[in-house]
DNA sequence: GGCAAAATGTAGCCTTGGCTTCATCATGGG
DNA sequence: CCCATGATGAAGCCAAGGCTACATTTTGCC
């Protein structure tokens, strides 16, 4: 795995590192504040990423109260392509979080809370979706890029989606 | 939690679920294959989720050895916002799957693999920044938000991205 | 040259979100 | 009416990605 050339790597940087960027009349490595503004930001997209499974999981059982008229986690399961187990397991969270409920062996159900998320998460999917399409982008790559994207996508940045697609 | 007014939930569905969307003429619930393209979808989006962090410290760690000339794990953890044991263990991680080395004590360094993931992951960050810019997104938000949307852009939304920015 | 502070690395713990396996419940066909 | 079958739920395993606490190494300062 390594016997082939390494290029110069750990003798040459002992040498040059401090006296190249840091020395002169910047400050040694980056002020504080921006380092502090990018771990912001990452922070920021942990915690959006850590929300977007929930979200998808409102967003999915929303949509099959309204066209099934029930949701239930075998066909959560099959829609989101994870075993039922998985898909039992996150509906629990969803309960404990106050999005969902359900009793055992009923279907599952949204929450006030858990409708208005959903209204939220499928009007930025849609949102999204347009935007890609207004772009250029085909349909179903537009609905599957948008599935990621979404859970990314801040309110500033809604708007200007909106105000572009001229509403 | 719970004391408040539930609205109808559980008895009504009851009776009316199965009479309506499925013993129609349509086929019950919705034809696999639909299912099937949506689960793909979804696995499509865990996948990217999974890269993401990945990405992001090979992304940074490609940015510290061109601005400062090394890459060392406390500054990675720094701006990257979480503690240093966390990133020694991405970086771990980053060396298992052959896209940086590093040996105790010195700094981290990318393989060639990761050198070309890291130019692939900035020219994505980019075009992405500068489309939200075109749009009207502010500066700072777009550089936030293009910390997550970034690691969701297909190949082709990509393209349509650079062909409405005219390049 | 030696020691203290800072950087690095290690170990162990927790939660999430996957999975499989097994037990239990509900329902429909014979 | 009863049982087989399929849906549901529970338990336990695993890896990832956080953390804190502790050990070790480098480094720089005196």
């Amino acid at each position: 795995m390594e016997g082939d050339a390494m290029m110069p790597d750990a003798e040459a940087e002992d040498a040059a590192p401090a006296g190249d960027a840091a020395s002169e009349g910047a400050p040694a490595g980056l002020p504080d504040a921006v380092a502090a503004q990018e771990a912001a930001r990452h922070a920021n997209a942990r915690s959006a990423r850590a929300s977007a499974l929930l979200h998808d999981y409102v967003e999915l059982i929303d949509d099959l109260l309204n066209v099934e008229g029930e949701a239930r986690p075998t066909d959560i399961a099959r829609r989101l392509g994870v075993s039922h187990a998985t898909a039992i397991k996150a509906i629990a969270r969803l309960k404990r979080e106050g999005l969902a409920h359900s009793r055992p062996y009923r279907g599952v159900f949204l929450t006030e809370a858990g409708r208005a998320l959903a209204a939220e998460v499928r009007a930025r999917h849609r949102l999204v979706v347009d935007l890609l399409r207004a772009l250029g982008v085909p349909e179903d790559v537009a609905e599957s890029d948008a599935e990621g994207i979404e859970h990314h996508v801040s309110g500033e940045t809604l708007k200007a989606f909106e105000r572009f697609l001229g509403r």
